[in-house]
DNA sequence: AGATAAAAGGATATATATATCTTTTTATAT
DNA sequence: ATATAAAAAGATATATATATCCTTTTATCT
C-alpha cells in the first residue's frame, strides 16, 4: 500500500532518529537500513526539500532529523517523497460529478482518508518507543 | 493507494452490476467505464481467472458477474488484479527478526491491515445502493 | 457447415518507478 | 589556500506497470 521509495524514506528517518548524536553520511544510513545508497541520496534529498531531515554539507557532514521524534507523523515522511493524495474530482470526469464523487470514489477516498489518518497520528517516537523484541533495523533482540 | 488496475476492476464490476440483464462485451464495458479496451480486456480476464465475473464466449456473449452484488466484496475485486499483500516476514531480512515484525514494520502491517478491513466489508450492491446524487459511471443525476 | 461475434492469448510499445553511476558543487578542517 | 569529505545534480540503466495491437480459439446463429 505503501509505495518501496516511502517504506525506505520511513526507514531512514527511524535510522536518524536512532542515533541522532551526530549528522550521518548518506553511506551509513544505506549500510543500515539496507537500501541502495544511490537510490537513497535521491530519497534523502527529497527529504531534505521537505524539512523532513536537516542536510549539512561538507566535511564531518551528513543528514540529522529536522524534527524531534515527537513531533515528526509517519505521514509527513510518507508525503515527502511520494504524496498520499485524496481524490478530489470524478476520474472518469464526467461532468455532471464534478467534485461530487460517486459512491465508489468515495468508499475509495474513504480508505486514503483513513490511510493518511493512520500515518499521521503516528509518530518517530512511538514507532521508537513501542515495547518490542525486534528493534527496528537492528539485528539484536530485546530480552 | 490502490493501483489504476485496481479501480479499472472496480469499474468494470459496477459496471455489470448495472446492467445485469444480459453479458455485455469488452468492448461496451470499457466505453462505459472508459478504461482502454484492449487493458481492460486483460482486468476482465484477470476477473474471469479469479471468478468475479463469468465469460461467455461466441455470438452474443460478453461477462456477467459471477456473484450477487451483495455477496461481491469490493476487497475480491481488488484482489484478482492487484493483491493486497500483507508483510510476512522483514522487510530487510533481518534474521532475528524473521517474522517478527519491529513496530515500523508492525505499523505499515496495520494500515494494510485496515485498508484490506474496509474492502472486505464494502459490496457492489453497498455502492450501488448508498444514497446519492452521482450515480456510479452516469452522468445521470438523481434529484 | 459456414459466417460471424466474441473472448483468449501473444507480442510489442510506452510510461513510470526504481536503481546505479559519474560529475559537480559546497562546506569543513588543516 | 588547499585538500578532503560530503551532499547535490545529472545522466543513464533496469524493472514493473500500463497500454496497444494483432492473431488464434471458441461458441453461437443462420
Amino acid at each position: 500500500m505503501i509505495s518501496q521509495t516511502a517504506e525506505y524514506a520511513l526507514r531512514a528517518v527511524v535510522c536518524l532518529a536512532q542515533n541522532q548524536d551526530k549528522p550521518h553520511t548518506t553511506a551509513e544510513i544505506a549500510s543500515w537500513t539496507k537500501v541502495p545508497e544511490h537510490y537513497l541520496s535521491k530519497v534523502l534529498l527529497a527529504l531534505a526539500k521537505h524539512e523532513v531531515v536537516f542536510s549539512k554539507k561538507g566535511l564531518h557532514g551528513g543528514y540529522v532529523l529536522a524534527h524531534a521524534p515527537e513531533n515528526l507523523p509517519l505521514l509527513n515522511v510518507i508525503n515527502a517523497v511520494d504524496p498520499i493524495k485524496n481524490i478530489k474530482s470524478c476520474p472518469l470526469k464526467l461532468k455532471t460529478h464534478g467534485t461530487n464523487l460517486c459512491p465508489l470514489h468515495k468508499k475509495v477516498n474513504e480508505s486514503i482518508d483513513v490511510m493518511q489518518e493512520m500515518f499521521r497520528t503516528s509518530t518517530v517516537a512511538m514507532i521508537l518507543n513501542e515495547p518490542t523484541k525486534s528493534i527496528p533495523l537492528c539485528e539484536a533482540i530485546k530480552n
